[in-house]
DNA sequence: CTACCGATTATCT
DNA sequence: GATAATCGGTAGT
């Protein structure tokens, strides 16, 4: 008998949040493309790069001031999509996480390998092989057509147009300070495999 | 209302 | 390694 399609739950987001980056490496981001749940296209890929970002206590965060408008699905329970808008031309990804005891936080993902729905990715400007079509923040939400228009969707929703689903637990995975910041540059909470 | 600058990327030297 | 492209969120006036 065959394992149907599984997606973490509320609770594997609800941990501490550089856990949930760790442990979110392997598993599958996906993207739903049209209305129609009979015929829509499948674009996946594999979860390989992730970058924990804590509440008010992480310099590097966007929650680090507080709630505001953009950031607020950060202080939300876990599990949701939180897409902003980054240097006037592309989007990044997060799936807020954070322990109980904490107020905030967010997963960023970093980097995918694609694996269905390549046709579909590459869209003009990102004709790229498939390693390099979806390897870095920006790249990936183009390649999946993903904006403004999906934050706060629930990533524990199998059927949801954006979603996590479970996968290969990679062997090796190697922790690296955050990129791309000017502070909090000191703790590990890059991931990858 | 204004000004600054960013969880990036492609391209150039 | 350095820089342009491009614009909305945020903080400050």
């Amino acid at each position: 008998m065959s394992i149907g399609i599984t997606c973490p739950q509320r609770p594997f987001y609800e941990r501490d949040t550089p856990v949930v980056a760790r442990d979110l490496l392997g598993k599958k981001l996906v993207r739903l493309l049209g209305e129609d749940s009979r015929d829509q296209e499948r674009l996946v890929g594999i979860i390989t790069e992730t970058e924990a970002y804590g509440g008010e206590d992480d310099p590097a965060s966007h929650a680090f001031r507080g709630r505001t408008p953009r950031n607020s699905i950060m202080f939300e329970r876990g599990g949701l999509s939180y897409i902003y808008f980054i240097y006037g031309m592309y989007h990044c990804i997060n799936v807020s996480a954070h322990s109980k005891t904490e107020k905030a936080g967010a997963v960023l993902i970093r980097s995918i390998l694609p694996i269905e729905g390549i046709e579909k990715m590459m869209v003009p400007g990102n004709l790229k092989s498939t390693g390099g079509l979806a390897n870095g923040p920006g790249k990936l939400t183009r390649a999946l057509h993903i904006d403004r228009s999906h934050n706060g969707l629930d990533m524990t929703d199998c059927a949801c147009s954006l979603h996590i689903e479970n996968g290969k637990t990679p062997k090796r995975i190697l922790a690296a300070p955050r990129i791309g910041i000017s502070v909090g540059t000191e703790v590990r909470w890059r991931f990858k495999f």
